[in-house]
DNA sequence: CTTGACCCTCCAGTGGGTGGAGGGTCTAGC
DNA sequence: GCTAGACCCTCCACCCACTGGAGGGTCAAG
C-alpha cells in the first residue's frame, strides 16, 4: 500500500501520515527501491487507533506510548493505561468547561454592559479615559473580575 | 518606568511586555541612552487594556486593533468594535462548549466500556486484534462515533 | 517521449508566549 | 576605582500537531 492508498481508506491526510511517520507512531514502514513508503494493513489498523486516540485529544506523546503498548505488549495493559488516560482527560475536559463557562458568562456580561453603555467621548485625539464610560466598561469590569 | 517596574505595577511578566512590544501593541515606548525600555502611565492604561482583552481571549491581532482604536481613534468606535468581537467570541465560546460536552460524554462512555471490558488477551507477541475485547472497544466505539 | 499523478525531503509558519545563552548597564557599598 | 548583584538588552529555540509550499524524483498510460 502507498501513502496515498492509506491516506483514501483511512482518510487521514498524506501529510499527517507522513508526520506520524517522522514521529515515529508507525513502525516498520518499508521503503520501496525508490524510496516509497509501504504500508501494509497493520498499519491501516495502528492508524486508526492513533485517530481513535487523538480524537479524545490525547497528546502524541501519550498515543506513541499507548499504540506501542497495544501493538507490542498485550492488551490488558493497553486497557488500563488507557482508562488511566481517559480518566485524566475527563477531568481535564471538565476543568476546561468549567472555564468556558465562567468565559462565557463574562462574555455575557460585557455584552449587556456594551448594549447599556451611554455616551462616548468620541474624542478625535484619544481618549482621556476619566470621562469616557466607554473606557470605564473596562476599569469597572476589571474591578468586578478576579 | 523600567519594563520592571510596569511589570510589577501591571502584574504582566518582563518577557510578555516585551513581546508585546515586539509585536507592536504598545507604541511610543522610549528609549533611554543605554537602550532600556522606558515606559509612561499610558502603557500601563495599555496593558491593562490588552491583558482585559486577552482574558477574553481575543487574538493578539484583534487585539492590537482595538487597542489602537481606543487609544488613537475615538472611543465610541472602540465600544462598536468591542461589541462585534464579544458576540462573536460568545459563539466560539458556544460551540466550544457544545464540542467539550460532546467530547466528555464520549469519555464517560469509553470510561464506563472499559469498566465492563472482561478478557484482555494479554498476548505477549502483541494482539490479534480479532480476539481480543481490548482491542474490539475502539473498534465498536468507533463504529458508533461519527 | 511526454504528460500528469504520484512520491520524496526540507523548511517555514501557525499562536502566544516562555526559557535560556551571552552580554551590557546601573547602583550601592567598600 | 572596583566589584557584586540586580537589572536590562537581543537573539534563538521550544511548546503543540499539524499544514503549506518549494524543488525535485518516479511511474504508468498514451
Amino acid at each position: 500500500m502507498t501513502i496515498g492508498e492509506l491516506a483514501t481508506r483511512s482518510g487521514v491526510p498524506v501529510k499527517t501520515i507522513r508526520f506520524y511517520d517522522e514521529e515515529q507512531l508507525l513502525s516498520g514502514v518499508e521503503r520501496s527501491p525508490a524510496g516509497y513508503r509501504l504500508f501494509d494493513p497493520s498499519h491501516l489498523r495502528r492508524l486508526r487507533l492513533i485517530r481513535a486516540m487523538r480524537s479524545l485529544d490525547l497528546p502524541l506523546a501519550e498515543v506513541r506510548v499507548l499504540v506501542e503498548v497495544a501493538f507490542v505488549e498485550d492488551c490488558g495493559r493497553f486497557e488500563a493505561r488507557l482508562a488511566e488516560q481517559v480518566d485524566r482527560r475527563r477531568s481535564d475536559v471538565d476543568r476546561a468547561i468549567e472555564e468556558l463557562t465562567e468565559l462565557r458568562s463574562t462574555l455575557e456580561a460585557l455584552a449587556q454592559r456594551l448594549d447599556r453603555a451611554a455616551s462616548p467621548c468620541h474624542d478625535a485625539d484619544g481618549c482621556p479615559a476619566d470621562e469616557c464610560t466607554s473606557c470605564h466598561i473596562i476599569d469597572d469590569w476589571e474591578d468586578t473580575s478576579p
